[in-house]
DNA sequence: TATCATTTTTACCGTTTGGTCAAATCTCTT
DNA sequence: AAGAGATTTGACCAAACGGTAAAAATGATA
């Protein structure tokens, strides 16, 4: 199970987390992952989401001050989880061994964390609303990167030329619809 | 734009449709691909359905007896639109020619209709809880069929052995994905 | 054990949501 | 132009929704 690990809300801005406010904190994002990945933000209900936490509707808002704020916490957190197997790629070794163990990678992550994937998953379809920041800092900086590397070895003709970002949105989207449509396949 | 046939619904069950049925019908399904592409089924309200059709809420409720009824139509109306580019995959063409001739079909299929790629999508994403039925008949009898022809084709070793299912989805989930994630790339 | 901060609950509030009903209006036919 | 049927509307409802206030209960600390 993927870790969450609570980082800075609400209750008393400053002061460093008692037990109680660490153990709650990792209850609710947990249960936030699991309604929100089902239907999506608007599909999401506090309702829901507290009572998965089996915990009273005020006392989630206690710890996070609305809807939005776990959201935004929940993708957070996850973003490094989500975008692990990307980080690995070397400009170093052999662009088919890259590209291949990366594709093995994202697919092993996307197996092993079908709610994270179908969380990002329902972001991206709504448009991102809600995560266009650190979309468009972050993700497209990292995207930018591997991009480049790709680039690299097509023009050292190791690498079909092809739109490198286009061949990285490929790869994503396939391995991640394995998971998310897994209920098919 | 897709075309959106307005079959049988609510009023009267029987007597063929009056112009006004058809113009309303259709009408609401198309604001229906608006407002469901966008926050799937539990994201979507009547409220905004209405609005977008111009047209008041008891008012759509005679055509349509609830929110269910109208997002069933609209994915029954568009399945054949969605599946048609994989029904013209032949046994007798060439593989490499059938295979890449199918994605620049999906490909274009899926630029063309965002909307119904996202709707569909956003089905799948929440385990398909409203099409279960003709998933279950309609498209897995169409996978079958389609599976057969690419194992065909792996016996006769004019094809990559692969699971053929699997390369299927694989194809139809990236190209999905292109339309999907259209505000990223 | 008394004290204080933290945590939890109970009782709400205003809005939105899916949906109903009956009356009013419109359209088509004769 | 009248009548019947089709369509549209406004007023409404119960439940679900996101969220708040304040009191009650619990926990930590000394």
């Amino acid at each position: 199970m993927t870790e969450i690990s609570a980082s800075s809300e609400s209750p008393n801005e400053k002061r460093s987390k008692t037990r109680i406010q660490r153990e709650n904190e990792t209850r609710i994002l947990l249960a936030a992952l699991e309604v929100f990945s089902e239907n999506g933000f608007r599909g999401a209900t506090l309702d829901r989401i507290a009572a998965t936490a089996k915990m009273s509707k005020p006392n989630l808002l206690y710890y996070f001050k609305n809807k939005e704020e776990i959201h935004v916490a929940l993708l957070t957190d996850l973003l490094d989880v989500w975008l692990a197997p990307l980080r690995e790629i070397s400009p170093h070794g052999e662009p088919a061994d890259e590209i291949g163990s990366y594709i093995r990678r994202k697919l092993e992550s996307s197996r092993q964390f079908p709610r994270e994937s179908r969380l990002f998953a329902n972001e991206m379809l709504a448009g991102a609303p809600h995560i266009g920041d650190f979309l468009q800092s972050e993700l497209k900086q990292l995207v930018d990167e591997k991009a480049a590397i790709f680039q690299g070895w097509i023009d050292e003709r190791r690498l079909a030329p092809c739109d490198p970002r286009h061949l990285l949105f490929a790869i994503w989207s396939t391995t991640q619809h394995y998971a998310d449509f897994s209920v098919q396949v």
